[in-house]
DNA sequence: TCCTGAATTTAGCATTGGCTAAACTTCAAT
DNA sequence: ATTGAAGTTTAGCCAATGCTAAATTCAGGA
């Protein structure tokens, strides 16, 4: 037993820990579903449909990325697509969208009222916006409404 | 040329939207090398050596995800190993660790400043910490110097 | 000294999410 | 009616990050 340590003190730490790290990371998929998903769903609002390419060239990866994910997407039962065709939500899909554009608002609003400029509020809340439990959007949402 | 989409008025936005998406995916690599070697640090300081067991149960992955990653560690330069032996930091690793720390008090301390549970604050900057940008994060710290 | 149990490593696999290049479809304009 | 450009799909590749099971190594106690 090489590079023995001492007895444990931590074992609740621990698995406290690894519970936080693992939500980390099982999150990550539902990430990149809920940026496609809601990313169609600004397509179709903009401008009446979302195609493949404007996704690709919006979210910055190639069109057969793209491809695949919407594979995945169909398979979720978030979009449908005929071959060649547009990509078209879901009912489930239209949930997943609002619900990430709600917390998107949110954070972005927070990031706001919190003084940052609107560049800086933009970028951080897209990568803030998957990690944030109910509890903070709560408590991010009633700053906002304190602060302005 | 099918599902033909009006004309673009959005240039500029998408490309300034993919460079916040493009950024959120480039820093995962990071994130992931951030988690161990600061969780590493952590070991080191707590138990004085930090054993690939530990490193496993605490961020709650198997063994052998631990072993791959420290080999990824060693190339990056941020941690050495000698065959079955605990894992060591080199001052490069120690100075990640150092910044991801820091980061992870501000944002913790923020959240808790906002009136969350130490529960909730304890989950979510774990989550959080490696998507704020400096400039959120200054102004987080300026908020927690504000409310305590 | 040897044995055994804990820790580490190796081997092999899966999934996610990227990429490029080439083939295929569709629409619109000639 | 044809054709060419834009968009879509397929095929095949890669790296990151996880897993299990089996093999290996080490250290402490008998």
């Amino acid at each position: 037993m090489p590079a023995r340590s001492p007895p444990r003190k931590t074992v609740k730490t621990a698995k406290l820990q690894s519970a936080a790290f693992r939500r980390t990371r099982s999150d990550h998929q539902k990430e990149r579903a809920e940026d496609y998903v809601e990313l169609i769903a600004d397509l179709i609002d903009e401008r009446g449909l979302a195609r493949g390419t404007d996704v690709a060239i919006r979210l910055g990866v190639a069109n057969a990325t793209v491809v695949k994910m919407m594979k995945r997407l169909c398979d979720a039962g978030l979009v449908t697509q005929e071959p060649y065709r547009e990509i078209l939500l879901t009912g489930e899909g239209w949930l997943l969208a609002q619900h990430g554009r709600r917390r998107h608002t949110i954070v972005e609003r927070f990031l706001l009222a919190l003084g940052l400029s609107e560049e800086t509020a933009r970028i951080d809340s897209e990568g803030i916006e998957h990690h944030v439990s109910d509890e903070t959007l709560k408590a991010m949402a009633r700053f906002v409404a304190r602060n302005s």
